[in-house]
DNA sequence: TTGAAAGCGCTAACAA
DNA sequence: TTGTTAGCGCTTTCAA
C-alpha cells in the first residue's frame, strides 16, 4: 500500500505521535524534530491516509449535493456555486444527479453513502414530504428549490412568486396584453409552477389585466422541448399571444425556437420572458431577458446552513432563506436596442 | 456514532461474523440465523460504515472525474456518460472541476484524495506532459482529449483530424468556397487546434482548394464569446466567408450570434458547422450541423481502461483508443430542409 | 516535548 | 456453520 505514518516514524527515528503532531502543525515540537520529519515526509512522500483517519474522528469533510439533472444549465451553475462555497471552508463536494426520480432521491436521504458524507444539500423532484419525514438516518440534509416546505429542514429558495410578478409586469410594461403563460402543471407536480403562475396572475391583476385559460399551457417537464410544443400549440389557437412569459429559461429557450420556426418576430410579435438566466440565454437569437436568481448566494446559503448543522453551530427551528433575484433586460424584449451581453438588472421592488 | 456491527450482533444474539457474513451474503448461514440478524438490522437501520471497510480492504470503489468546467455542456454531457459507466460497475463518481488551471490539475494527479479514490480520470488542460512524468503518486489514470500523447497512461480521444476533415468536406460538398475556420491556436495551446486545423486544411486539398490564411483565426479559449469576436473580425475583412468551420460548437453558437446580429442569413450566405454536438444546438436558431462524437463510448472506454489498471487486469503498454463520432446535418447547413432536432415531432409552421 | 498504547468499525484468517 | 481475534492507519488519551 502506501506509505504510512509508521513508515516515515522509522525514517525520522521518532514516534508516530510525532511525526502526526508535525503533520498536524502542533506547536510544541522542537525545531529540530520538526525538520527532521518534514525530511522523512517529503522523501517518502507521505500521503495521509484520508478513511483511516475518517473512522477515528467520525466525520470527514465531505458533503454531497444532489441535483436533479448535471446537464441542465441551471443545476451545473448551482453545483458551480456549492462547489466554491464549500471548498471556502475546507470541505469537498460530491456531486451526484438524481434524474428526478423518486428511487434515486430515497437513497440520497437515506445515506446513500453511510459515513461517506457529513451533510447533503439536495434539490428536490419526486420525493413526496412524507419520504423525508419518514426517514431513519440523520444526516444533516439542506434542501434547495420550490418542493417541501413543509418539512422540518432548512431550505434555500428564491421568491418565486415576487419573481414571476416582475417578468409578467415588464411584459405589462411593455404595452402587451395577450401574455401566455408556459409551464403550468398539475398541482401534484410541485410548487414551482403553482407560485409561478400565482405570480403571474397577481401581475395582471393589478395591471386590471384579465386571466385568460387559454393562454396558459402545461407542460410535464421544463426542458427546450416542451417550450417549442407549449409555443406551437399557443401559435396555433385562434389569437396568438404578444407575449410569453416562461417559468424557466430552457422552456423560453423552446418558445424562441418555436417562434423562429412559424416566422415571428421577437419581440416585435411576441416578448418572451424566463426564468434562470443560464449562460445561454446571454446568446440565443435574440437573446433572452430573464429573471436572474444569485445563484452564488444560493449556494453560499445552502453550505452555510449545512455546516451549520453539521458542526451543531444551529440546532434551532427549521431555517427557510430567501436567495435575492433580479430582472436582465435583453432583446428578446427590449429589441435589438438592447445590448446583448450586457446585463441591466433591474432590482424587485422591495416587499 | 452511528449503529454498528457490534450493535447488531448484541442485538441478534450472534457474533459480529454472522452479522458480516449475512450482510454480504455469505452463502453457509441458516435460514434461522439470516432471519434473527436481518430482523435486528432492520430494526437498527444499521448502515455500514464505508470508510472502515475502506481501510481494511485498501480500496473503496470510487473514482474521480476531473474536467475542466462543469458548466461547459459538453464536459458536463461527459460527465454524465462517465458516471453512467462507472455506476454499471458498481463505481461511484466524484466529479471535479479544474477551471483549466494547472495548479488544479496538479493536485488532482498528484492525489488530492489520497486513498479516497481508487483511480482518476482526467481531461487536461494546463498539465505538461512533464508534470505527469514526474509525479510521484501511483493512483491509476486515464486521459481525455487531445492533450499529452507523449506520457505513458491510457488515453481515449476521437480521431480529431478525420473530425475535421469531415466537417470542412461537407462545407464544401454544399459548393462552398471561401471556407473559414474559428478556432487556431498557437502551438504551445494544445494539440486540439492543430489536429483540427490539420484536418480542415486536409479537406481543402482533397477538394483542390487554396488555404488562405486570412480565412483562419486565432482564440485563446473556446467559448461563445470567442466565437462571437472571431466572426465579426471575419465579416470585417475585405471579402466575408461564405462557411465557416468552428472547432467547437460554443464558437459555432457564438458564430451564428455574429451573423445574427450583422444581418446574414445561415446558410444562404454563411453555412456553419461545429463539433461536440452539444444539446443547445439542436435548438439553437438555426439549428447547428455539428460533428457528434460518441460521448457514451468515450465514457464507457475511459471508465474500462481505470478500472482495468486498478483492478491490475491489465498492466501492458499504454493503451490508445479513438471514440467514434458522426456528422449531423442541422439547418446551419442544410436550411429549413432539415429536421431541427433529431428527436421531436416539430407542429407544422404557417408559410 | 515526546512516546506508548488503546481503539474507531470493519474484514479476513484461523479456531472451534 | 459460527465465533474469536488481529490489524488496516490514524488520532487521542495518558504517561514519561
Amino acid at each position: 500500500m502506501g506509505v504510512t505514518l509508521k513508515d516515515v516514524a522509522r525514517r525520522a527515528g521518532v514516534s508516530i505521535k510525532t511525526v502526526s503532531n508535525v503533520v498536524h502543525g502542533y506547536e510544541h515540537v522542537t525545531v529540530e524534530m520538526r525538520q527532521r520529519v518534514n525530511k522523512a515526509l517529503e522523501e517518502l512522500n507521505y500521503q495521509p491516509n484520508l478513511p483511516a483517519r475518517y473512522l477515528r474522528q467520525g466525520h470527514v469533510s465531505i458533503v454531497a449535493l444532489a441535483i436533479p439533472f448535471l446537464t441542465n444549465p441551471y443545476f451545473s451553475d448551482i453545483g458551480k456555486a456549492v462547489v466554491s462555497a464549500a471548498n471556502a471552508r475546507a470541505y469537498t463536494v460530491l456531486i451526484d444527479s438524481t434524474d428526478g426520480e423518486r428511487a434515486k432521491e430515497m437513497m440520497v436521504i437515506n445515506g446513500m453513502y453511510p459515513h461517506l458524507i457529513d451533510g447533503v444539500i439536495l434539490s428536490p423532484l419526486a420525493l413526496e414530504a412524507e419520504d423525508l419525514l419518514s426517514r431513519r438516518v440523520d444526516v444533516p440534509i439542506v434542501l434547495l428549490g420550490e418542493r417541501l416546505f413543509n418539512v422540518p429542514y432548512d431550505h434555500v429558495v428564491i421568491d418565486n412568486v415576487a419573481a414571476a410578478r416582475l417578468a409578467t409586469s415588464h411584459l405589462i410594461s411593455l404595452g402587451r396584453t395577450r401574455i401566455a403563460a408556459i409551464g403550468a402543471q398539475e398541482i401534484s407536480a410541485g410548487d414551482t409552477a403553482r407560485l409561478r403562475l400565482q405570480g403571474y396572475r397577481e401581475a395582471l391583476t393589478e395591471a386590471g389585466l384579465a386571466y385568460n385559460p387559454d393562454l396558459v399551457t402545461r407542460s410535464l417537464s421544463y426542458d427546450r422541448i416542451d417550450g417549442i410544443q407549449s409555443m406551437h400549440q399557443l401559435l396555433a389557437s385562434g389569437t396568438p399571444p404578444d407575449a410569453v412569459f416562461c417559468f424557466n429559461d430552457l422552456l423560453a429557450l423552446g418558445a424562441l425556437r418555436a417562434l423562429y420556426e412559424a416566422g415571428y418576430r421577437v419581440p416585435e410579435d411576441v416578448a418572451v420572458v424566463g426564468i434562470d438566466d443560464i449562460k445561454e440565454s446571454a446568446f440565443s437569437m435574440p437573446s433572452l431577458t430573464t429573471i436572474a436568481p444569485n445563484k452564488q448566494e444560493i449556494g453560499d446559503l445552502a453550505v452555510a446552513f449545512l455546516l451549520d448543522r453539521i458542526a451543531k453551530t444551529y440546532t434551532g427551528q427549521p431555517r427557510q432563506t430567501q436567495a435575492s433575484f433580479e430582472l436582465i433586460v435583453r432583446e428578446s424584449t427590449a429589441g435589438r436596442a438592447a445590448s446583448p451581453q450586457q446585463t441591466s438588472p433591474i432590482v424587485p421592488r422591495p416587499e
